[in-house]
RNA sequence: GGGCGCUUAGCUCAGCUGGCUAGAGCACUUCGUUUACACCGAAGGGGUCGGGGGUUCGAGUCCCUCAGCGCCCACCA
């Protein structure tokens, strides 16, 4: 079979991907032997196509698979898809509103159906894509979030927390975006400064004694005020504390009180607080038991709390018309521009009105103290480990959960209240009924969905199967969980303290936190910019190898990196080059060659090469271990670069050992092959020297037994090929030089070796040499360079003098140095001693041969 | 305001618990069609490791400090 000379990606991805698929290589093996090595993937969300952060995803998370899968390991990579609750629907929501049609034109049950087929149908690419990554995910256990047994999971965590008290239903403030009518959790708020006025109000006192001006940004919910805070210590208001104000443009009568929350400096230090749309104003409340009045509706209109003249206007209006009638009163003190930063919806934009709204709440003290102990512990390893110090901090500051959504799209909250008491509710996992009869009593379902991170929270163990699933006893607590700074707190967090709440264990052994893929500038990827690259086109063009090694290299957990098209094209040629490797080889080995069981080292390349590939195997299995892809990936580029192909394979044109290039090769192979796995399973099969072999689940290599003395006398017929390419490029005499050597049985075996490495004329023995004498080897050598050629090198002789006289100096000064030879430890004073006589010597050397040239004159 | 991180060659970055003369890729210079590969081969140039101070026999690495950059969280009456 002839190979073409440069390998092209697309003629065999896809084949080679359906070869894996069809042997059912991704797959775990037998259970329980040997191990386990299970990652559940973050699921993506479904209805969008995958972006170039997933392509370094599906890398990091499938590297360590292949890794441990060779290892021999049960391995299981398991693929899923998030419905993405409000993302879905907001998506949905904007197709709808090309179409001119809203979301309330339909029932819940209508709108939820609606939204199924339309994720359903824009699934399709996921799995295309994910395979064109070359992810080795085992389909047949791909988990969407609204499945059944995650509903389940999350009814029953519900129930389990229902039953043990840490579910309360509670009147809370939450981020409301009046457009989408949902609350938000406070992660999912966006702030924008905006650029408006802050107003000074002045509240009469009741007792006729003045004014206390107020300072705020929304006059309009002045309505809703149910007091006045001062700070305890502030001389100016001392005196007021315990009185009353008559709140302007209403008829009530509202207390100042003392609070240490309030800024002295800020405003006029005196703050109005309206405790159902301000959430420190909320929290001052609770700790002075202050009524709290509902002043805008959740149609973001003006309720019937307040006087008739407002009712029913939008809030922007309202603004207005208070503003006016406070200063028609003269209670307008003063207004100045000023700029704040508001929360916004981050889907429509519309302002968040902090609202009174009744939601599920989860206590958290009790799940966050766990989790804490956990990760104090150590049971979780971070890479990196600041993040385990950072989710600690975070755990520490934690506020109770509020997991209601008010959405279509998403799992029902399986409770019900009864229509005749709105405090008795009931939990009930029949939510495809609105209605339930129990006792005689009619219970109506919560309208309500969970928060999608209630549910995700179980992905660990829902997706196993817990309790019962074999998969859950073979795989968790899952080795890896591979995800994005930006989910830290919001998802980590929460898998941990569910899996610990749940399961009794921790969710995941280690946690990799990637950097994200920036623009290659360095900004943020953004759709309005357009700086956005699209994975699949690259993979078209280069090939998901290139893609995944370009991605991973140099990139280090946690740290956000520029996208750089010159490491793909870097790693696409490394592709390239092992393709050629293989070709050499097989040219070699000709088209029947059958893989040997015994290869034996002949030549002092062979050993040489084999204890190169013995400290890799160690030494990459130590970097995937840590999760350290990019010096793994670094290491074995040099290693096939370098050092096979470069000496070895170029020594192999001299002296061919079969067996041993064959092994070598294959060792290579396997080692690159959880980074490159489409074109090293390419040439594995295009080899065949083992009948119905998958590279995907070969055994990680052994070592081979190598003489270590032999290795080095390799790296001596480097030094002088080395020296020998340094002089005759200098001196741009190549090909047509002579190398002599006296009475040396290395040379006289090497000399062929080295002839054809060097680009020699001729390799020779001879009495006394004559010409250019090497100064870098132990071995006598000499160039035959004739006199006034050789003179242009002296200038270079004398640099060499220089560079090892300023090395004996510093190496004089160290040793010279009392504390050093007495503190440091003894090797490394040895070490130095011996490198300053190594320097003397070539010293000498590189003198006498430069005296030599003056002599000649 | 709280927390975390970054600053090393022209560019993008490695450098783990302090120990040879600080590395890689790309870019750059010179040379090169040699039995796989020009997506190649050979040789080479390029760094006061952000500034200052300290600990140490020894600091890119540890500590303090200053400067610049970035991210996350909280607050913004």
């Amino acid at each position: 079979m002839n190979l073409p000379k440069v390998y092209e990606p697309k003629l065999y991805e896809s084949d080679i991907y359906a070869l894996w698929e069809k042997s059912q290589a991704f797959a775990p093996k037998s259970r329980g032997k040997s191990g386990h090595y299970s990652i559940v993937m973050p699921p993506p969300n479904a209805n969008a196509n995958l972006h170039i952060g997933f392509a370094l995803t599906a890398a990091l998370e499938d590297i360590p698979t292949r890794y441990h899968r060779m290892q021999g390991k049960s391995t299981l990579l398991l693929p899923g898809a998030d419905h993405a609750g409000f993302e879905s629907q907001s998506v949905y929501e904007k197709q709808l509103a090309k179409e001119g049609k809203s979301r309330f034109d339909f029932s819940r049950e209508e709108l939820y159906q609606q939204i199924w087929d339309f994720v359903a149908a824009n699934r399709q690419n996921y799995g295309k894509q994910f395979r064109a990554l070359g992810t080795s995910c085992d389909w047949s256990r791909f988990t969407f979030t609204l499945d059944e047994k995650i509903i389940n999971r999350a009814y029953k965590t519900f129930k389990k927390m229902w039953d043990e008290g840490l579910i309360y239903r509670g009147e809370r403030l939450v981020n409301y975006c009046t457009f989408h009518g949902t609350g938000f959790a406070d992660v999912e708020v966006e702030y924008k400064e905006v650029a408006s006025k802050i107003w000074s109000l002045n509240y009469p006192l009741t007792d006729g004694s003045g004014v206390i001006t107020v300072a705020t940004t929304r006059p309009e919910t002045m309505l809703g005020d149910t007091a006045v805070a001062v700070h305890p210590e502030d001389a100016r208001y001392k005196d007021m504390i315990g009185k009353t104000v008559q709140l302007p443009l209403t008829k009530r009568e509202i207390p100042i009180i003392a609070d240490g929350f309030v800024d002295k400096d800020f405003g006029t230090g005196a703050v109005k607080l309206t405790p159902a749309h301000d959430q420190n104003d909320y929290d001052a409340a609770q700790r002075h038991d202050l009524p709290m009045i509902v002043a805008i509706g959740h149609d973001g209109t003006m309720t019937s709390h307040v006087p008739s003249k407002y009712q029913g206007l939008p809030v922007a209006e309202a603004r207005k018309i208070v503003l006016n009638d406070l200063e028609e009163q003269g209670a307008l003190a003063s207004d100045e521009p000023y700029t704040h930063s508001v929360g916004h919806c981050y889907k429509c934009g519309t302002a968040i009105e902090p609202m009174l709204k009744e939601q599920w709440f989860i206590n958290m003290q009790p799940l966050a103290k766990q989790a804490i102990k956990a990760l104090k512990e150590g049971r979780i390893k971070f890479y990196p480990d600041s993040k385990r110090e950072q989710l600690i901090t975070y755990l520490e500051g934690l506020r109770d959960w509020n997991i209601s959504r008010q959405i279509a799209w998403g799992i029902p909250i399986p409770a019900f209240v009864n229509v005749d008491d709105s405090e008795d509710w009931i939990f009930d996992e029949r939510t495809d009924q609105h209605t339930i009869e129990i006792d005689g009593k009619t219970y109506v379902r919560d309208s309500d969905v969970f928060d999608t991170w209630f549910s995700s929270s179980s992905w660990p163990y829902a997706t196993l199967d817990y309790p019962e699933g074999e998969d859950f006893s073979d795989f968790y607590p899952l080795s890896l969980m591979e995800t994005g700074g930006e989910i830290l707190y919001p998802w980590v967090s929460r898998m941990i303290m569910l899996g610990l709440y749940v399961t009794g264990e921790v969710p995941f052994k280690e946690v990799y936190i990637h950097g994200y893929v920036m623009a290659e500038d360095g900004s943020k990827m953004s759709k309005s910019i357009g700086n956005v690259v699209d994975p699949f086109p690259i993979i078209e063009e280069f090939g998901s190898d290139a893609l995944r090694m370009g991605l991973i290299a140099g990139r280090s957990p946690a740290v956000n990196r520029g996208f750089d098209n010159r490491k793909i094209e870097d790693a696409r040629n490394f592709c390239n080059k092992l393709w050629n490797i293989a070709r050499f080889t097989q040219e070699k080995l000709g088209n029947e060659y059958s893989h040997s069981n015994n290869p034996k080292a002949a030549s002092l390349a062979d050993e040489w090469m084999l204890r190169k590939i013995q400290h890799s195997i160690a030494l990459t299995s130590d970097y995937l271990e840590e999760y350290r892809f990019s010096e793994a990936y670094e290491h074995l580029y040099h290693l096939v670069w370098d050092d096979f192909a470069d000496w070895y394979i170029e020594s192999t044109k001299i002296d061919l050992n079969e067996g041993v290039l064959a092994y070598c090769l294959e060792a290579i192979l396997k080692l690159i092959h959880p980074f490159a796995p489409f074109v090293t399973e390419t040439i594995w099969q295009t080899l065949a020297w083992e009948q119905d072999s998958l590279l995907i689940t070969s055994s990680w290599p052994t070592a081979l037994k190598a003489d270590k003395k032999k290795a080095q006398q390799f790296e001596e017929v480097k030094t002088i090929v080395g020296e020998v390419r340094y002089i005759t490029t200098a001196l741009r005499v190549r090909d047509t030089v002579t190398l002599y050597y006296k009475e040396s049985a290395f040379l006289e075996e090497q000399g062929d070796l080295i002839k054809k490495l060097a680009r020699l004329k001729d390799v020779r023995s001879v009495e006394d040499g004559n010409g250019l004498y090497l100064t870098e080897t132990k071995h006598s050598c000499w160039l035959d360079i004739d006199k006034a050629t050789a003179k242009r090198y002296s200038s270079e002789l004398a640099d060499k003098i220089a560079a090892a006289d300023e090395d004996i100096q510093s190496l004089d000064k160290r040793l010279s140095n009392k504390s050093y030879t007495a503190k440091a430890p003894k090797k490394l004073v040895d070490e130095s001693k011996q490198q300053r006589k190594e320097a003397v010597d070539k010293r000498e050397k590189l003198v006498a041969e430069l005296e030599r040239f003056q002599l000649a004159g």
